[in-house]
Order: structure tokens, then C-alpha cells, then sequence
DNA sequence: ACCTGAACACCGTTCAAGT
DNA sequence: ACCTGAACACCGTTCAAGT
């Protein structure tokens, strides 16, 4: 046998990160793998099962990351016991040990910042990361492993709030930056928040578009607190 | 001369509802114009551009009906003044004249629901509406009338919450829509809720696919409350 | 200003046929 | 099981040329 699924699958990422995701054409990743396009539909009926695919590997390690971040995090204020990031429902009723006054509804709300801020961070590392899994969550939206485990841990409609917000943020987040390298490759300003003061500014190996002075992670961070206050109440 | 811009927006709009997003192609547009598709490269440089530009033919007047609907809904409890809708800044600092405890600050909340909403249901109205004006209002955050609108009554940060949350949940429900809709021309039952009970349901003339025993449109108010009970804090 | 005709460089998908 | 070769029915966009 020359090539499985999991080869198709890779060497989609492959030219995913190479080409983003309009380059990301069935006959590139055959040519990717040095084989005819037509070879492609032996492993998968479609693109777009070959591009859900993509976006479970992507995101495949989420929920056990934000377990562990969040784990760990618990750690610092007072709390004891180290406890490995549990196999699933562990994290269900996690112990009520943060700073006095929390009980087990804020702790698990902590819990599920963790997860979008993981969730985002993730999508945001790969490229055009934040489309694909988009696309493709929405598609099965109610029928997620990682919307049952935020939905136990802030109900149904919290999931559901969560991971809309995030999945469109990240998808801004990650448009707004490509723009942004496009036209730093051009010698434009791209930025221009306010119609003056824009004159010699050498741009000095300024950040790279993955990590960003636009204050978007920032704005991430804000819209997450009101989602979460809004739980709360 | 023969077509203006006005006319190709009009037929791409057309061709949108008659065929869907993915049925709209440049050569489609012409054909719906009786034109070749290099006469469309004269009113528009791409078709990204003409989506815009649907898109924002879509959206426009969403802001004045929010308005009106406001308006209308604060003379049932108790306020006294009609004032029709007003251009612009007169929404800025509505009376607060809602039942008692109410401030200027839960006024705005409440005319801001109503944005959402209508934008909301406005595109809905149209197929795959929500697609073609996400795409395009992601393109342009930060700089469209309606988040300025929203900013003036919510702050920056609410309004780019509540339009990614409006966006994304307006996607999910007209993706959910159209999956249910297909497979309902294929005998299918396509909903199973639960593994179980599943029998004889003649489906007696149901709802049309724009208008739903999904239980999206409530979902939709409830993260709406979410994100405003948030703001209030 | 608005359009035609023809072309360029691509797509996703199917299908008989090979090994 | 995995792949080739060839085809089908499309795309978006460009460009000289017409009126």
C-alpha cells in the first residue's frame, strides 16, 4: 500500500501551511503526495471531509492542554493536591480551592476560559487555522466532544456562547493579521488607527503577524470576561 | 449604456436567492444580466467585491428598523413621547423612561438587543445571507456603521461581542436550516435529538426551513442575554 | 462607457482501467 | 487496496477589440 488517511490528512496540513487555505486545493495535496487527484478520492468521499478532518487534527489536544493549564494555575494560589490532568469527568467537579469566596461554578468557569483561550491559541498556530475549524465545528455544532465538556462545566447555552464567540474571534483575529502581513509586504502602513501621525516609522522587525500589537488577544480577553460575567449572574 | 453597478449588485442578488452562495458565480451573474463575464470587470474590480457589496445591500436598514422597533416597544410601558426615529445621534442618549430602576445604561442594553436581533433576522432573510455578510463584516471590523451604532450604546468592546456572537449563531442556525432542509427532501428525519423515539411522525406540513422548531431562535436570545447581563456588570 | 470573444490557468469529481 | 489517465463541467480573471 503506498499511502493511508493519515498520510492524505498530513499532507493536507502540509500544503495548508504552505499554501493557506484557497491554496489548499485537492490537486496540490495529490501533487503533495506525487500521486493523481483522482487517487485522493480512494481515502475520502470529498474535500470537505478531507477538510473535517483537518480541522479535528488541528484541534485534537485541546481539552487535555486546558486541563493541564488549567490544573496548573490552581496551583499557584493555595490549593494542594497536584493531580495529573484527569481521563475526562476528573475535571467535572474539580475541587473548590481558589482564593476565598470561590466556589465550584467559578472554578469551572476558570476552567472553561482556559479551554477558549486554548481553543483560539491553537487555531490561531496553524494557517487559516481558525476557518477550517470553524467551518467545520459549525457543520456539527451540538455534536462536539469539546462543546459537551464546556457544556458540563457552564451548561449548554454557556458552550454554545463560548465557542461561537471564539471560533468568530479567532477567525478575525487571523484575517485581520494576514491583511496586515499582506500589506507590510507592500510597504503600507496597514495599521492607521487614527488619520494622523503617520510618518517615519522603520517597522524594525516589528512582531510577526502570529503575535501581534493589534490588541486582539487583549480584546479576546475582554469579550471572554463579559461572556463569563454574564454566566455568572 | 446598458447596466450599472446598481443592476449587477441587483442580479447577483437574484442569482443569491435562486441559487445559493455557492451557485453564485461571476459567470451566473452575467448570465442573469445577459452579458458576458468579462462585461461585470467594468462596474467591479473582483468578486469579492460585489459580495461586499451585496452585503451590504443586505444589511442596509437593519439600523433604522432597530431603531423604529425600539422606539415602538418603550411607548408600551409607561414613556410618553413617540419620536419617530430619529437620523443618527438622536438614538445616542435615549430617555431612560423604561419601568422604574431602569437607567440610560439598561435603555441602551435594550436598543442594542434589538440591533442584534433585527440584523439577525435580516439575514436570515435572505439565503445564505449570513455567509455573505460575516465575510464581508469580518473584512472591515472595526469600521462599519453598525458597530459604531452599537458602540455608542454598549462600548466598543460589547459591540464587537455581541456582532461576532450575532454573526457566528446567524451562520450556525442558517447552515442548521439548509442540512435540515436537504435532508428533508431525501425522506430523512434528520433531527434525532436522542437515540430513542423515532417511530411514525408524518411531519404534517411542518415549518418552513427559515422559520423553525430548532430552537434557534431561542438559543440565539438566550446567549443575547448572556452577553448583555455581562455588560451590565 | 459598456460590452464581446477568446483565451489562460485553474477547479472538484467521475470512471474505466490497471496492479 | 491503491492508483493512473483521461475526461466532464465548471471556475475567476485578463485583454485586445469593437460601438
Amino acid at each position: 500500500m503506498r499511502n493511508s488517511l493519515v498520510d492524505v490528512v498530513a499532507a493536507a496540513l502540509r500544503v495548508l501551511g504552505a499554501q493557506g487555505l484557497e491554496g489548499c486545493s485537492m490537486r496540490r495535496v495529490a501533487a503533495e503526495l506525487g500521486v493523481q487527484p483522482s487517487a485522493l478520492y480512494h481515502h475520502v468521499p470529498d474535500k470537505q471531509s478531507l477538510l473535517a478532518l483537518m480541522a479535528d487534527d488541528i484541534v485534537a489536544g485541546v481539552g487535555a492542554r486546558a486541563r493541564k493549564r488549567a490544573a496548573e494555575s490552581r496551583e499557584v494560589p493555595g490549593a494542594a493536591g497536584s493531580r495529573p490532568a484527569g481521563t475526562g469527568s476528573a475535571v467535572t467537579r474539580p475541587m473548590a480551592m481558589g482564593p476565598v469566596g470561590s466556589d465550584s461554578a467559578e472554578v469551572n468557569r476558570r476552567v472553561a476560559r482556559c479551554m477558549c483561550e486554548e481553543l483560539r491559541s491553537t487555531m490561531l498556530a496553524t494557517r487559516d487555522g481558525a476557518d477550517v475549524v470553524a467551518t467545520a465545528a459549525a457543520f456539527r455544532m451540538g455534536a462536539s466532544d469539546l462543546e459537551d465538556e464546556l457544556a458540563e462545566l457552564v451548561g449548554r447555552d454557556g458552550a454554545r456562547t463560548l465557542l461561537i464567540y471564539t471560533f468568530g474571534q479567532a477567525q478575525q483575529t487571523q484575517m485581520h493579521r494576514q491583511a496586515a502581513a499582506f500589506g507590510a509586504l507592500l510597504g503600507a502602513p496597514a495599521d492607521s488607527s487614527g488619520p494622523a501621525a503617520r510618518a517615519d516609522r522603520p517597522d524594525p522587525a516589528g512582531p510577526s503577524p502570529t503575535e501581534s500589537t493589534d490588541g486582539l488577544d487583549e480584546a479576546f480577553a475582554r469579550g471572554l470576561d463579559v461572556i463569563l460575567t454574564g454566566l455568572a449572574a
